[in-house]
DNA sequence: GATTTTTATAGGACTTGTCATATACTCGTC
DNA sequence: GACGAGTATATGACAAGTCCTATAAAAATC
């Protein structure tokens, strides 16, 4: 549901093929709080193409598949509006990473401090790349007419994702010295019953 | 995927039914880093019941329909130790308020302090939401011979949501104040094409 | 000259997750 | 006594997203 908007959101700005939204758009404009993959991308412009949301033309290429430029029509428009006024209720959070540390009882301390330095990791890579996006102004944001505008608000969101990543790599290493005092034994494996017996 | 293992990992602890599972484990354990939609839940479980990874027997109640409760087999053990020693890559960021925000240029910049402001009431709330579960220690978990170590793990997971929820707050009071100051003005309607034209 | 990358689109198979609905009985409350 | 909430499991329909593969040719790199 998201894609769809955030689609005709870049198309608003700019017509363009399917590749650019993937590439310009998702991958390097918004990558650092959304991804989009290249299939979905253009299953959902099929379908706002039949909804008349937004519409395509040709543009042939020697030797290249031809350009298929899909651009935004007053409908989508209209879609895309109601769809920004429209408050976003924050979803559910599903973090993977503290799943495994909630259920990493069965693993030793040294095991869990091991997983927390890796995550740790990957985070700092996570602050390279936002560095990156905080450097590059991208082209097609360039290209598009309210320039500064759009500039700013991807500047703001560069920011929360820069502050998040921060915080994690913060919580990370409390957890670090918090595992490295040494947490609660676990149980012996006698206690633990397999296939949970009869009784 | 993670739904599986995480099913493994409450199973390891206690044999239990998928409706124990969905509530206590987690609704009221993990339901701050993780969601689980019911249907989900038992499709998953017969998955992995026909995979050997789970078994189950049913144990007869009066008027209630069978309890039919799950435990985890000894492949199903083996699953989840697998799991835990394989470190969890953090998955790309996907986060639909950011995405709003990034794409709201076309809005007043009222409106977007507006938007700015109900998500920081919804952080609020989730913040409210993680002092109760810091407070409850759940009852599944109570229960469960690994006590300790293991409160002490869903400690340190409340205490990772509660700081991410609390540098949203900060990020969205910055980004209330940067708005307020005025973003660059959005271009004039006649300077953008619907449909994108010809040329 | 051979390989890889870039540009460009698209379908098939699959997994994951959501929503709605069905059944069925108990217990508390208004 | 009706009504809703809690306990308990399950299916059908669907939406969203991922992974893999295919096609096709230019341009860049080794």
């Amino acid at each position: 549901m998201a894609l769809e908007h955030a689609i005709l959101g870049f198309l608003s700005r700019d017509p363009m093929t399917g590749y650019d939204l993937k590439t310009r758009c998702f991958d390097d404009g918004a990558g650092h709080l959304w991804t989009a993959d290249q299939a979905q991308v253009y299953r959902t412009l099929d379908r706002l193409s039949r909804e008349g949301r937004v519409r395509s033309r040709l543009v042939p290429q020697r030797g290249k598949p031809d350009r298929k430029v899909f651009s935004i029509t007053h409908k989508g428009r209209r879609a895309l509006e109601t769809w920004l006024r429209d408050p976003e209720d924050p979803s559910p959070v599903r973090d993977p990473f503290l799943l495994h540390i909630l259920l990493s009882s069965d693993l030793p301390d040294g095991e869990i401090i091991a997983q927390l330095e890796r995550a740790r990791g990957q985070y700092q890579q996570r602050l390279d790349d936002l560095r990156g996006r905080a450097r590059t102004e991208v082209d097609a944001w360039e290209r598009a007419t309210r320039r500064s505008r759009d500039a700013e608000l991807r500047r703001m969101t560069i920011a929360a994702s820069v502050a998040a990543a921060r915080t994690s790599i913060d919580w990370i290493d409390d957890s670090i010295e918090r595992v490295s005092k040494g947490l609660p034994a676990p149980p012996s494996d006698a206690a633990r019953g397999t296939d949970g017996g009869i009784g």
